[in-house]
DNA sequence: TTTT
DNA sequence: TTTT
């Protein structure tokens, strides 16, 4: 039976995308993402609790990641849980789970200042849509 | 800055809740869930691929699972994930992922027979509302 | 700035769909889907409410739900909402709101008997992979 | 069968939330949310495509609608579909089809300002907490 | 490690 | 009627 594996985010980038571009001409970048929430204590204090999701996003997005997303801007992300195996330093077996981006989304309208200058056509720069999805295919299009 | 975490699952128990009442009268439940996706291989060949997600439900919903949920039984969980620190046997430092649920529902029509024959009244008999909302707890609340 | 536009629903088909088959090849399916909702009324009495949603399928979408979908038959679907305007008889503009179906999964196992018993291979039969998505691309693919 | 009815949308307010305070206490918020998509037509034209949307808030979260919200601030919106049938001015029955939210939040970090300047405490000051959850309210509950 |  |  098939199933349904849905995640949905709206949070800050903790640091900027590390993308690696793999034989074959394919790329996957990862990222962190912040997901906060308030809640009062019994004490009736603001309480903040700050989530951090492990990105991963293949291919299309791993461009667009590299391109378009820096460290603290706000994006929403949806995709599915994954939880990998590997191998610790010492060799143990150990679990991370991570979120396979399928779209991500540029929200509050302004990508961030980049902060180092290095380029006046950088992250700065208008972006027309700033949603991108795993595949644009000519049969998705609405109409 | 608030964000939203949000996930939403359609799977099957890998086994019967186990649910621990707590000093106080909470409770609170753990079960694992399974999400099977199928794809092609480069052969064309059908490849299955199970992910399987820790779920953790509490209090209402934690005596709901206790009522009605049985390994292998099809349900939709929607929640929020929290990943959580612990100390392993080695006392290493360990992250385990979970999906705290927020709503709960059974599908399929009909919960699954338990096998065991000893309550007529059991997990057999009809369910009349078979979604459950986690009634929100002084610690969930905004602001 | 892109937006979100989505839509998840679980509930049950209100009649079997009705597929056209276009010119060119392409095809498109409509059919209703109930949700079910149950509340207390301030007398405390269980009342159930229904909402009804139009769905419309394009393409393998329109051709899995001719092939597999029944009335009665629990599904899951996600999908994004556009409201369409038409005349109506009295030329008068009129509005509907549907889901356009992005991915269809069925639910609770095992899909309906067709009731017709016109063909011992019908809608009866296992059927493998449940979840239909408008493309299974090469590198939409898990891994 | 309780079924799944759930909306998610990131879009902008067309207008300022219209609210109204009902007697006995309660409100209710109105206003309409644009969705935007861009997909690039059959001669590679990049086309725009806005899609509006209908939304309902009431008590707690029409009064942070009326506190908080602004022509064209973005928005997150999560809710259910209810299609509410009624007269119109020929006394014909007519339909229109409804978010009712759940959960708003504010997006992008800062509120629009306002323009209008009748007030230096308005929606320019800064907003701690920026996701709004509905209390259940008694005729929301599940049985 | 983000954001307010 | 929004936004870019």
């Amino acid at each position: 039976m098939a199933g349904i594996n849905k995640v949905i985010l709206v949070g800050n980038l903790g640091k900027d995308p590390e993308v690696r571009h793999l034989e074959g001409g394919s790329s996957v970048a990862h990222f962190t993402l912040a997901t906060n929430d308030y809640y009062k204590d019994k004490s009736g204090n603001r309480v903040e609790r700050t989530e951090w999701h492990n990105i991963t996003a293949w291919r299309g997005l791993a461009e667009m990641a590299e391109k378009f997303l820096k460290k603290g801007q706000q994006i929403y992300v949806e995709g599915k849980l994954r939880t990998r195996q590997y191998q610790d330093k010492d060799n143990q077996t150990r679990y991370i789970t991570e979120i396979v981006a399928d779209e991500i989304s540029m929200l509050g309208g302004r990508p961030q200042a980049d902060g180092q200058g290095s380029n006046g056509q950088g992250a700065e720069q208008p972006v027309e849509a700033q949603t991108f999805r795993q595949e644009p295919e000519i049969d998705q299009l609405p109409f």
